[in-house]
DNA sequence: CCCTCGCGCTAATGCGCATTAGCTGAGGAA
DNA sequence: TTCCTCAGCTAATGCGCATTAGCGCGAGGG
């Protein structure tokens, strides 16, 4: 490549440093603030070398930065699934809403690793010419990310944490999840209270930690839980009936909302007739009027967190796992069994 | 900083080289496909590196790449106005749809200037320590645009492309925009064409580009144009009325709902005794059931476009400017007028 | 008068890569 | 044989920065 037009050259230390007659050393400690011991630079010095890149509106290359130093304060944002296209979009706004604001508190870039390429329908951290490392870490966003990128990233001590809890992989993963083993738990146990024998679960309740975390909650303080797979959705009113329970416990909440209005098509009330609730926010649009009991995912406040463990990992810190708990949702969906 | 931990020091050009038992300039040229006459690799070491380089897993360092090459495929995104936040959030979340799905296609990666502080209400391209020079370019959104930060932008010859027109600062500036004058010129006739005479604006018609657009499109058609500042929501109503109008062209679709909502408490129907239509999709939330007649701003076009006129400007084309046309909306809000 | 000592600074180096300018050895021409 | 050519490489350089080692100098001590 030519060497670009040097009336266009933008500035670099060197510039800065013959304006003030230092040396590029001396504006490099200047820019770092590295008044340490070993190098003191009086205030008059610093003061003129402030003042030329005051003039100049000189900004350090972040490419070189990084190169020389290591750092960045870029952190990079990986998602598995599409985040921006809307279908599972909303679902994961709020996350970025998290991840965004504790960034900028953090003083930090987001970089969004758009230019992963599909393959066989998945998204994956490891492709061809990936831009992984030009970010100091990595927050990982997705209902399922890839086993093998996960234990790839954890071999290669690279720096990231996972919003949502995440099985190990070959090391410790480290992740920021949502309680919601627990959060079943808390539902399954009041609905109980309620006086609801027989309950079901609705939905896979195996393959992505959520779904499994969900179902062993239920599994937890059910005898011998009933579930059934959401399957489809004609006949979903059919086999809840057929099953004869009171309550049932929606994984996804598109599946209480679906239930909700195929139920109502056939005069069943709810929850007169059959309790629902829900466990965690609509993944996929779902056009419903009711307030349904059941509990809210704290997307922000993991965003949030991620970051926040992220920096600290960034930093030399230790892995860390935590889960957040869930705020459970009044609403009007569960009430005494009446058969 | 000390050197890291040699065994988990990550595998560079050398390593390679190493491993395939050529020069790191070969593995380089390998990489980056450089079969050209002044350096041609037979296809028995090219295998060989390529193999090496499979089986390590090895992948580039972005920055180095960056410092030597002066290219990223990094593209920037600066937002005047929050974007995950959600008040004006939902606004600008199709543009960054079409932000991101052009990059996607592109194999560029988006670089969320976050870290960009907020000053005296306003978020500034220009700030201590930005990280403008770690994309390649960037695009730039919101309603208002800093003039200073743009003459700067072009000033600096720093490539970039607006969503949403400019005024020119101090030289070109390159944008992609919505055809606001002619949609709402479109509006306008259509109206006349319906027996409308009395037409009043609502909004501010000045300040920034599209309200400024907005207004000029109006004022090409209509003699001697009456402008309504918003003001008080309280009192639009009364003031519309006093107008003695039969159709307003409302600049923010939420003073459309809002008027809606206030002529309905005062047994004013629409369109029946009024018209009312809106000149562009929300910009802050309006709760509303109506289907307004009016037009809609081809958002994630925009963003795609944008980044298309930002790759083709990088790659050293001249900047563009360019207007999208706006789909009109039927509704049914805009109907003859009774008096 | 020499000899530390520490202050205030700078020369030199390397980060990992792309690129330019060669270098080497085999084969052909003279 | 000598020279030339040219395919197939490599050494060297620099991108802009952070960092390390250390230089020169004046003050203070012996």
């Amino acid at each position: 490549m030519p060497p670009p037009d040097p009336a266009h050259r933008r500035l670099t230390q060197r510039d800065i440093a013959r304006l003030a007659g230092v040396s590029q050393t001396t504006v490099s400690l200047v820019l770092n603030n590295r008044a340490g011991a070993d190098s003191r630079i009086p205030a008059e010095t610093r003061d003129r070398v402030l003042r030329v890149i005051r003039e100049t509106g000189y900004v350090a290359d972040p490419a070189a930065r990084r190169l020389a130093a290591r750092r960045n304060r870029i952190l990079g944002v990986f998602t598995y699934e599409p985040v921006f296209p809307s279908a599972t979009g909303d679902f994961y706004h709020p996350f970025l809403v998290g991840i965004e604001e504790c960034a900028e508190q953090f003083g930090c870039d987001l970089l969004l690793f758009t230019s992963a390429p599909t393959v066989d329908g998945r998204k994956r951290v490891y492709h061809q010419d990936n831009r992984l490392r030009l970010a100091d870490g990595c927050v990982l966003l997705g209902r399922e990310l890839d086993r093998e990128d996960l234990a790839r990233l954890v071999g290669e001590r690279y720096p990231f944490v996972s919003v949502g809890r995440r099985d190990d992989a070959g090391g410790t993963v480290p992740y920021v999840g949502a309680d919601y083993a627990s959060a079943v738990r808390d539902l399954v146990v009041r609905a109980r209270a309620l006086g609801h024998e027989r309950v079901a679960y609705l939905g896979h309740g195996v393959g992505a930690e959520s779904y499994a975390d969900r179902f062993r909650g239920f599994a937890g303080v059910v005898g011998r839980p009933l579930r059934l797979a959401p399957g489809e959705p004609a006949d979903m009113a059919e086999r809840v009936l057929a099953a004869g329970v009171t309550a049932v416990f929606a994984e996804e909440y598109a599946d209480a909302a679906a239930l909700a209005d195929l139920l109502g098509r056939r005069g069943v009330t709810v929850p007169g007739d059959l309790s629902i609730l829900t466990l965690g926010d609509p993944t996929r649009p779902a056009p419903t009027d009711i307030d349904f009991t059941g509990f809210l995912i704290p997307r922000r406040e993991m965003g949030r967190q991620a970051v926040e463990d992220l920096t600290e990992l960034i930093e030399g810190g230790p892995p860390v796992q935590r889960l957040l708990p869930c705020e459970l949702t009044e609403g009007v969906t569960l009430a005494p069994p009446t058969k």
